[in-house]
DNA sequence: TTACTATATGCCCATGAAGGAATATTGTGA
DNA sequence: TCACAATATTCCTTCATGGGCATATAGTAA
């Protein structure tokens, strides 16, 4: 089994988890997670590794971006879990703030509008 | 709201996660965890503090044993996370083996008789 | 009081995790 | 080839954590 303990590890880091609320959402790369909450690039990319580690994310590489969105297994294999953390995630103004600023940058951000490109062409 | 990461903090880890997993059987003390789990009453008691800290369980005092169990309102506020912890408990045999463990302590085990007594009378 | 029992706490050590900063890697385009 | 962009990795420091061990506390019984 997926160690039970590492799942909760694994989201047990405030970051961690919102990133995971984040890629609830859509498809995201890094530079995306990095703007959104506001931290270093290096920084977002270990907690990335950490979770595709761990088993509740998957990388799509497209040329330089890499894009990330949770592991479809994982959902399958925790489907009642999802389903908690989906309801949570929504409840809390503490997570709802951070969608909301995603999708400001989704419309607004310079960065990525390339690579949201490729990713739908891609699709 | 209480923190939804301290929660998978405090679940993130192998120990907690079998108090956990035994407490959700029924309200135990600290030297029968002890014993199930193989470890020094320092260490479950420090444990215990924790998920106590974090919400997760209640203690309830009678003499000099403390009985601990899951928190009613954590259940409340958590119903479908808790529900599907009660499932993985019963799906892997690492939680499952500790679930027997307790039945031949609670049968065997000379320490808590007294204890378990005066838990039944105080009920 | 004293002895004993169940539990909690404090000290120590070793390990692990988070984040900053610099650097390496990989891919693209000129 | 070189320059640049997105991402990954490494090094370092700091801080949190888990567990062993000894000790403290609280409650009971003689």
């Amino acid at each position: 089994m997926m160690e039970l303990f590492d799942i909760f590890k694994a989201l047990g880091d405030k970051t961690r988890m919102r990133i995971m609320n984040l890629l609830s959402k859509q498809e995201l790369c890094v530079c995306q997670i990095s703007e959104v909450l506001k931290m270093s690039q290096p920084n977002a990319s270990k907690h990335l590794h950490r979770l595709r580690y761990s088993g509740l994310i998957v990388c799509r590489k497209l040329s330089q971006w890499c894009f990330y969105s949770i592991n479809e297994d994982f959902i399958f294999n925790n489907t009642v879990l999802f389903q908690y953390l989906m309801g949570e995630w929504s409840k809390h103004k503490f997570f709802t703030d951070d969608t909301k600023k995603l999708n400001n940058i989704l419309l607004d951000f310079e960065c990525c509008k390339v690579c949201m490109q490729k990713s739908k062409d891609a699709l």
